[in-house]
DNA sequence: ACAAATAAAACATCTGATGTTTAGATTAGA
DNA sequence: TCTAATCTAAACATCAGATGTTTTATTTGT
């Protein structure tokens, strides 16, 4: 499943897994994949307990977690259930991350792409301004790598840490929170491009050498148009496979 | 405190209180606040427990949501410490939120403000073209409230909303997820502005009805740039009230 | 038919026992 | 003396069960 590359590109080695965070996990991919519809009731405490065979204190515990990511309301003595995905904190890595474990929903990744629309061009331009050399190297080495891979799965990870990289070069933490977004459009739509039969990488890799040089040479206006111009080749590669992915595509 | 007012605008009735809670926000106040440095350990669940006089189940469900907002990293058999800023959910609304407790940093309202810049106008182009008939009420509403508020608090509030009904009207959950960026950047502007002699609606109400009336015909490019502009403004009426706050204010 | 009392369901909190992991101190052997 | 195995204390993880509180629905009395 392609929400484990999703957690490697996170590198959440930190936290200890634990079964509270288990159960958590199992409840949250079902809610994101729709199988509680939104409003619904779950199961009470009692119930999970049975379901999961764990002790009460996880299973408050893993849905105090799905509160704070907003996927659930818990009311005393009523029970808890599914809220509205409008209230969902989308941006949240594991919200992001629980998404990839369901087929890619056309509707979604067009507003995942209109965001990284608007943020990497802003990201690449605040990097050439901002970047320190560590933060270059960085770039500098993804891209490297992006030219060494020897499969599609090296390639994309590359890629990922490619604009990871570029928005932590922006320095400012509230664009690095956003990195989930970014992957999480690339994952899914590295799913509907792998099969195209043109070479990814010949269109792709120059144009992220000309993102890599602009901030090089800290020409902001030059890494905002390089990237500006990736974004929409992207977009229009992916849209040629799936015509339901009409974004309103903007100057440029 | 300015919390409270943020919590109003995100109305966050749905969720018990209850001791975790009420646990979980203290500490994370006080990480915020910088009371626990990066890096370093908090007590124990023994003290916490004693510290808070509540039971050791109510404290490790806390500990659970602030893990799960990236603020703590527990780790079995050693002890729990304050992650690295760099690793916190900055998006999330109770991050953003207990911001509003400490003084506003002028680098971190910077980097608000950098976001605002980034996304308000695109969302405004959006809104623009996506914008349900019930979705333009709302932002008409907003901006008729702004008219008739009769303090500065109403005023701010009816500001904030309009900003969120045109985030709303975009039609992006992944944009409506940010709604947090643009109203903790409200709210710790207002702080500064406050004192401003100069007249805070003489100048913003005509660029909100700008946007309004872009929006209410479906111009997108007007709305964008009536957006802009009122972002401009309002950057440049902060600067000269906070000189170390130099962004880079980009093209428009 | 209406309102008050009651009961049942479900979450909230507390307590204390037991297991597991980690880091560090201790000790035995070469 | 240095190394490596062992032991121990600290801290988190999980479980079990008792008790309290809130909400909803039902029952009951007039």
């Amino acid at each position: 499943m392609d929400e484990l590359l999703y957690y490697d590109l996170k590198n959440v080695s930190g936290l200890t897994p634990g079964l509270a965070t288990q159960v958590c996990r199992e409840i949250g991919r079902r809610i994101v994949a729709g199988l509680f519809p939104e409003g619904q009731f779950i199961d009470d405490e009692t119930k999970l307990c049975e379901r999961f065979n764990v002790s009460k204190s996880v299973v408050r515990e893993a849905v105090k977690i799905l509160v704070a990511k907003g996927l659930l309301e818990v009311r005393r003595g009523n029970g808890t259930r599914v809220r509205q995905r409008a209230s969902w904190n989308l941006l949240d890595d594991d919200v992001l991350a629980w998404h990839q474990g369901v087929e890619p929903n056309p509707d979604f990744l067009r507003k995942l792409i209109d965001v990284r629309l608007m943020v990497e061009p802003n990201a690449a331009f605040w990097a050439a301004g901002a970047a320190t050399e560590e933060q270059i190297k960085e770039i500098r080495k993804a891209h490297n790598d992006m030219e060494q891979a020897d499969s599609i799965q090296e390639y994309v990870v590359a890629d990922a840490k490619f604009h990871r990289a570029v928005l932590r070069g922006a320095n400012n933490e509230l664009l690095t929170a956003m990195e989930g977004v970014i992957f999480s459009a690339l994952l899914s739509s590295i799913k509907i491009t792998n099969n195209d039969p043109t070479d990814n990488r010949e269109r792709s890799l120059p144009l992220h050498f000309e993102i890599l040089k602009a901030i090089e040479i800290h020409d902001r206006e030059s890494a905002e148009f390089a990237m500006s111009k990736h974004m929409a080749d992207t977009y229009e590669r992916l849209s040629k496979l799936l015509p339901e992915l009409k974004s309103e595509i903007k100057k440029m």
